[in-house]
DNA sequence: ACATACCTGACCAAAATGGTCAAGTTTAGA
DNA sequence: TCTAAACTTGACCATTTTGGTCAGGTATGT
């Protein structure tokens, strides 16, 4: 089990992104050269962001992009479902009748994955964009 | 974020061979049929458990593999730090001078990375084998 | 008009995943 | 002692995912 970068990065790229939005649009470009995410990918990246409403773009000279919510309301859920991130435990169809394995039971394991995704949905829901900004200004090295 | 099938497959087999190893050792074999997990990919899973001295096995006519500890001993992360099943998370060096990124600071989401970390590895080590088998019998479809 | 910045989609190399295959060794029991 | 069951080891491999790059656009402020 592992994070996938595209998570990592959307992330990382909107803290910097709320850290800089109060003036001026923030293109990716600077976000880019701050965090040392490569361009190209970031559009992929803010484009699927945009999909979900979590920033909105300014397009021509002088734009970028700029938070769509309050920091406070943008959850960690948001952004891994805006970018594909999902956390994905249970592969065995959770209406099925026929329980998993095409077999009569569930699998022995089932509620535990099912527990688990919910261990860490949690998490993610109780995690907000302002709670990282926090936090990042005590931690500064 | 995504948990690999050989976390799932390994626990999926413990939890057969807990339920199995009262009287004689239990052949792959057996464990290949009822949860229908490929034998010779099962074979390079107890080749690790074994390692990790979760289980012994008894070659020979009518050998097979036996739980080396008490169900309630054995603990999801003995199981999946066994198979390799790691719960990664943060991507740059914690010991690093530097901090990530070769900045002079941590990466913004370094701490969040972290935290989440322990989320999950907690949820792991409060959970053995033995709560699967009590699980398991309550929740038969 | 032109530079900046978003936008879109095709493409790709490398690694991880989820196995298979082959060729053993060991041991119980007939 | 022979043999079949079962563990053991390691090479191999196809597919998918990951983590991007590249090549074009389009929109817009100045």
């Amino acid at each position: 089990m592992k994070l996938t970068s595209k998570g990592r990065y959307a992330v990382m790229a909107l803290v910097d992104l709320a850290r800089f939005d109060n003036i001026n649009p923030v293109s990716l470009r600077d976000i880019s050269l701050r965090q040392g995410i490569s361009l190209d990918y970031l559009e992929q990246i803010f484009s699927k962001l945009k999909k979900n409403e979590i920033v909105k773009s300014i397009r021509g000279t002088q734009g970028g992009y700029v938070l769509n919510k309050n920091p406070n309301d943008i959850k960690l859920t948001n952004i891994f479902n805006a970018v594909d991130e999902k956390v994905k435990t249970v592969q065995c169809k959770k209406e099925s009748k026929k329980g998993c394995n095409g077999k009569a039971t569930k699998c022995v394991t089932h509620n535990l994955w099912d527990e688990l995704e919910v261990h860490i949905n949690t998490f993610f829901e109780n995690k907000s964009l302002k709670d990282l900004l926090n936090n990042n200004k005590e931690t500064r090295v």
